[in-house]
DNA sequence: TGTACATCAGTGAACGCGCGTTCACTGATGTAC
DNA sequence: TGTACATCAGTGAACGCGCGTTCACTGATGTAC
């Protein structure tokens, strides 16, 4: 393959970002290497330049994209809101699902890479993409849950934290007890706002 | 230095796994390396396999000696209960407070290493460590929030997921806010304790 | 529309580096008499 | 208590490995006429 079209070009380059933005969700920012990068857009390392000044800006465009691409999802939820079916209970069980546990590669970036951000340099990329995702999902946020920035603060930590701690002893009984504790804390009786979602079973889809 | 008496080798050897416990949550699993960790004592990197039976073994160590530096933390802070200062309100605005938030490598394990722990293969020691440490630490918790192990996982999830926010974001407006958020949440006028912590104040010591 | 040529996406070898781990060696410690 | 010797904590060089990055090269793409 030695020269490709300026269109399959850029396709490369999307592919290699969206492929990035799942690996190191999945793995982390120090177990995903540029050849695997490049090799999940079917090319070898060595034309990686072309497309990035350097890895720590492949991370940092993955970040985005991770954020961008659940921002989208909750946009969409938000809009599929109805009184039997309240987008915030929709989102919060689907969040605290085993399938988002298991499957942190498309699932939310803050539990997933917001220890990798914390560790990076101050001039890392890194930094400013996940501070900017973050405060966009907050936003998306305050449709579904209040419009109060601190409300949605408070349950973005709590989830995150949940999910963060039960990947963390994933097969450990303790693991499904944080999930079904917080499930129950947030959408169960005592919640805000009145839900149709109740009791402590598990499941749910892969993203929210 | 050739040879060290067998008092002197364990001194080294607890040195090195409270060194790897610092440096670990500091810095995270994959950036303390096997030479950093022997340096911390004041050893080369050679000696490494007449203490631990590989790098994983250490970081698993480690990652038990921190939590177990915070359950007797906790347990001290209870001990210290008091009408005028209840060690529940003491406990989360230290928890979310800017030094905690700055200082990772004397804070507690359980955003430092939850996702190194979630990421570790089934069979490494780490994955263990975590749990059976977090275990402890929800025990250690219950008689400072309530009696009730739900409670102090919903506790916990919340107080985790904002410092894990907050270290990510840490340089902007946003992250003092989500440790405003949270601890007005928490120890604010609605906490079913009363207390005396009230406002958005930050501060605090390094641990708690 | 057809030709000549510059551009540049992708290749694959090479670089220096730090990693986890191994090992022959040193010499003070600990022990047996 | 004093001596002879085995033990073993720590040293430092070496190993193979994968990393991020660089670079000379290839040849189809894109462009100028």
């Amino acid at each position: 393959m030695p020269r490709a079209s300026r269109a399959e070009a850029e396709r490369h380059r999307e592919q290699v970002i969206e492929a990035t933005a799942r690996l190191v969700r999945a793995h982390g920012v120090d177990k995903v290497s540029v050849p695997q990068a490049m090799a999940a857009a079917g090319l070898t390392h060595g034309g990686f330049y072309r497309h990035f000044t350097s890895k720590d800006d492949l991370i940092a465009q993955a970040c985005s994209a991770a954020f961008a691409e659940r921002v989208t999802a909750l946009d969409d939820l938000a809009e599929d809101d109805a009184p039997e079916r309240p987008a915030r209970a929709v989102f919060l069980a689907t969040y605290l699902s085993g399938p988002h546990r298991d499957n942190p590669a498309l699932g939310c970036p803050c539990p997933a890479l917001a220890m990798d951000a914390a560790r990076a340099e101050p001039g890392d990329p890194l930094r400013r993409a996940f501070a900017d995702g973050l405060r966009d999902l907050v936003e998306a946020m305050k449709p579904l849950t209040a419009s109060d920035e601190a409300t949605a603060l408070v349950e973005l930590s709590t989830i995150v934290g949940a999910l963060t701690l039960s990947r963390a002893c994933a097969g450990d009984d303790l693991s499904d007890r944080i999930l079904a504790a917080v499930r129950d804390h947030l959408v169960g009786g005592t919640a805000e706002d009145g839900t149709l979602v109740g009791g402590t079973a598990g499941g749910g889809a892969e993203t929210a």
